[in-house]
DNA sequence: GAGGGTTTCTATACGCGTATAAAAACTTAG
DNA sequence: CTAAGTTTTTATACGCGTATAGAAACCCTC
């Protein structure tokens, strides 16, 4: 009935903690032809020889040699896959060297962090639906709490610190690999480019004025200035 | 061939400004039994009666009296009818009274934009593929430019610090409403909870002694304070 | 052996967004 | 009236995520 065991750390452990005498032992029933590790092992697979689009779930079944429902029993769906795919992707970041001033801390922290989705954009509506990263990444989190603490915050506003960042970070792949996405599929005029080019500068100066270098503006990356700004703010007085 | 008129305001202007003679006169081919107002009111109707999972283009289809392709004549695709939908709930904003002080105006704005969000989460993705708002919620956008020049920043940082408030807005919405799905379909325990039942205190110090209390520090709504933190940040020194 | 219990896997189906191709409904030219 | 041209509408189809139901494959106890 229900999906196994999530961490594949903690096996057989009955509620008490007491392990069963034989730790070798196979559970009844039929034996798994498929397993998580195959799953998520054939999706690296696939995004890595042909994009992310096509890692669906009955191609997915194609690489692995197994019908698409299957996988719904290792795997809750669509969504824990990428989180399970983040998970590795994550294991691999070199533990960088971090500055030890509080503040350049934190803003090394969220550049590592944004670096690993901005590489992989598509893992971000998976990611704001479990609102953390898989466990493999949060030390991230715990050196960014941990630094606002040494900043002077407390444990509350510290997390809430964090979110900020977080929150700042989600909004800036969204909507940077949206526009990527938009920009790629170029034979249209964009909606953008008709409500600009019809705008009255009586009632929108500021925005007329910049009009024709407003896709310019919007297309540098600004990432880490933003986040330096921000950073700034939610930290206790220069 | 191509999908009729965008914006409703400008019709049968050539090239040179000049409207030519009849100004009433029909386009050849079939007469449209449906139009782009039509199709909007119609999902405007539907969403409101059954929520916004219902508004799909068959069922959008069925309320106005058509088939599921027959809309794609009048729209280019499902994203296209969001932000449009969106256009209409802009213009019911009303235009609030704003602050006079720059940094003040700054959050102000903001706070209206998402507030409307807010409200409508699932309009989020939409927009971001737009990366702006439909043009009757421009003034937003004009209000805060202007507010960060007149606090001392050049345009081009003005523009720059309204994307990142851009930004953090979407982030935002985007996390606190997976967060509220996930809430919503609480029968499995979520992966998060899991993570943190099993967090190493010795490697994560901080997250550990948080454990507890993560899940009620981030449902706290904390949109304002990390809005003011990073206005103040983007803005010219105190 | 035979029968339950348990787990995994397969078959089938639904509704989704939308691509493609063709039909339908009109205007205009001959 | 007909033929061509243009626009809108329809029919059909594909691949998607995944719900549901049942078959298959193993372990046990008799």
């Amino acid at each position: 009935m229900s999906i196994p065991g999530g961490r594949s750390g903690r096996r057989r452990v009955a509620d008490d903690g007491v392990v069963p005498p034989p730790p070798q032992r196979r559970a009844t029933g039929r034996p798994p032809r498929i397993s998580r590790a195959d799953i998520v092992a054939a999706a690296h697979r696939i995004v890595d020889a042909e994009g992310v689009a096509r890692l669906t779930m009955r191609r997915l079944a194609a690489e692995v040699g197994s019908t698409p429902m299957a996988l719904y029993h290792h795997v809750r769906d669509r969504d824990e896959l990428l989180v399970l795919l983040l998970e590795d992707y994550a294991r691999r970041i070199p533990r960088p060297e971090l500055p030890e001033q509080p503040r350049e801390r934190i803003v090394a922290a969220a550049l590592v962090l944004h670096d690993v989705l901005a590489e992989r954009p598509w893992l971000v509506t998976a990611l704001a639906t479990d609102d953390l990263m898989g466990a493999t990444a949060l030390w991230i989190v715990e050196v960014m709490v941990d630094a606002a603490m040494a900043a002077g915050l407390s444990a509350e506003r510290a997390v809430h610190a964090y979110r900020a960042i977080w929150y700042y970070t989600v909004g800036e792949i969204t909507v940077r690999s949206a526009a990527g996405r938009q920009r790629a599929s170029r034979d249209r005029p964009s909606y953008r480019d008709e409500v600009f080019a019809s705008l009255d500068p009586a009632e929108l100066p500021r925005l007329a004025a910049l009009a024709d270098r407003w896709t310019a503006l919007t297309t540098v990356d600004t990432y880490a200035a933003g986040l330096r700004a921000l950073v700034d703010g939610l930290l206790p007085g220069s």
